[in-house]
DNA sequence: TCAATCGTTCGAGCGCGGTCGAAACGTCGT
DNA sequence: ACGACGTTTCGACCGCGCTCGAACGATTGA
């Protein structure tokens, strides 16, 4: 009998079908109400709050209440890490009969990972801001480099204009199992790559598909 | 109602306080037999195998038959790295009337993770072997540095000793959120370690402990 | 104030899965 | 060959927790 910090009631909570269902809409990034929780999980309003107070109980949900909606999102990106790490592994293990269908292979290219972008598209991203010297990476930390400022101001993105959170973090890739830029300049990324129409994201999906002559814009930006 | 990888399935195997605490115990690095299990998750032994099985079949433990004693051991890095994950959500979430035991000081400064050290020490020597370019970091990839091969066979380690896995690789801390050294390299330190009686395993714990002059000794070789 | 919508709480049903004792199986000592 | 030990299988018990319908609470707009 060992003690420690409680593994198995965390990942009980996970181990809901209905609640990993809600968790896995959730990695999208955007907050969610109850009765869409609900419906992505397949069960009624009654069940899906209980579970709902569950998670949040558990401490792996916030609450943001508006008027008569109650946005959930997740706690933090250590909870949607671990999320990413489960996926990691039942991907991995758990190829027996599930084919990687199209939708996949999209996923695999470019998803959208709590509020930023992941997969090959994002770590041929990091990779390549790094060699170009606009990021210089410590570890698990990320910084910006002497022409940062001014280069991502070029584009549209000031670096400095969310205090609160770090601006660059890394964040460890499920399908290409190397880390990808997440951090509030992570998200500033993908806010542009949406508000720019580089991409769309699939409906009911985390995969984000580029059009043709966005994904050439986005080459062209950052992976020049 | 999403489908891809099942996320609920791995959660849900992890998410039972028997099982939880046979993973937690082999995080210890060591592959144990079915009765020790048994006796860590305190459970019976047909409990206890009843249990493994399910593990087995979800593909998170390897086995391995030594005539009458049949060895269970985790299945791999990745599936180390998720129940780290998991802690380290847990423990950041379920501080709630949990205050940290010495036990848990102890886990914070040095600990086993699998077969390589963790823990603060763990990322002061990473940190440190970077600095000394002995090792060269890209990513979740480290490398060797131009002297590294001669460095560490002074001290005994032969870094082209085994072919199977990587030499390096980065593993995220719980406890620090910062990477230290795991790959054979790290099993081959933390090998070092116990044998050189620098520091002693704490009994049902993954805590190590090192001795007054084996802390200097390893911070001499290590930390200098 | 009343109706409409969103959400939670309550209560009861019920099935899945954890649990253990007893027995069967397999391997190793002598 | 036999007995001892480690492990798995079988069978039965039992309770936790998921589930939903119905009722209650909350917030908004007319």
């Amino acid at each position: 009998m060992r003690e420690g910090p409680d593994i198995a009631r965390i990942a009980s909570l996970v181990g809901d079908p209905a609640r990993a269902n809600m968790l896995s809409a959730l990695m999208g990034g955007t907050a969610l109400t109850a009765s869409e929780l609900a419906l992505e999980a397949g069960v009624s309003l009654p069940t899906a709050s209980s579970h709902l107070g569950k998670l949040m109980e558990g401490g792996l949900l916030t609450l943001a209440s508006q008027g008569r909606h109650r946005y959930y999102g997740l706690a933090g990106p250590q909870v949607a890490g671990m999320i990413e790490a489960i996926t990691g592994v039942a991907a991995a293990v758990g190829p027996q009969r599930v084919r990687p269908g199209p939708r996949d292979a999209a996923m695999r290219v470019a998803r959208v990972c709590y509020d930023h972008l992941a997969g090959e598209q994002a770590v041929a991203m990091l990779d390549r801001l790094v060699d170009r010297n606009l990021l210089v990476r410590d570890d698990k930390e990320i910084g910006l480099g002497p022409s940062a400022a001014s280069h991502f101001a070029a584009i549209g993105i000031d670096v400095g204009a969310r205090p609160r959170r770090p601006v660059c973090r890394a964040c460890l890739d499920w399908s290409v199992r190397r880390s990808h830029l997440a951090g509030s300049l992570g998200a500033a990324i993908l806010d542009k790559i949406l508000a720019e129409k580089w991409a769309r994201r699939e409906k009911d999906s985390r995969a984000v598909i580029f059009s043709p002559p966005g994904k050439q814009a986005f080459e062209r930006v950052f992976l020049a």
